[in-house]
DNA sequence: AAACTGACTAATA
DNA sequence: CTATTAGCCAGTT
């Protein structure tokens, strides 16, 4: 059999330079899905930021919690059950980094923003 | 292969 | 502010 030639992953190598992006993100700035999906050489592809973050495997030293939506709040993820944990894990290690919400929990891009 | 889904974005109303 | 529409594109079913 072909060593795994398949190798399904059309876009691995497309997660890489999205990741690799995601791994600039200095501390303490944000950046949204499609800052990212852009400066990887994948305009409109915010999507699949959002997919390859979701397939992110445990122990990658990936800032993940550094890459929020376009309004500046942190996304949420279908399964409510467990979204508000995360949401909520996520919110506190960026405040950790010095990012601030607002009350609404939102940042403010203009001044967290990645450039 | 068609339909569905989704950690998105932007424009409009 | 929310709701709706449309564009976007890959992974799943």
């Amino acid at each position: 059999m072909p060593p795994c030639s398949s190798a399904s992953r059309s876009s691995a190598s497309d997660v890489r330079r999205i990741l690799a992006t995601i791994e600039r993100i200095p501390e303490g700035r944000v950046a949204t899905y499609g800052q990212i999906a852009l400066l990887a050489g994948l305009r409109g592809h915010a999507r699949q930021v959002g997919y390859a973050l979701r397939n992110l495997p445990e122990g990658s030293r990936v800032p993940w919690q550094r890459v929020i939506n376009a309004k500046g709040e942190v996304s949420g993820r279908g399964e409510a059950n467990l979204s508000g944990y995360w949401e909520g894990f996520q919110r506190h290690l960026l405040e950790e980094e010095g990012v601030v919400f607002d009350a609404r929990g939102r940042v403010d891009l203009d001044r967290f923003g990645w450039d």
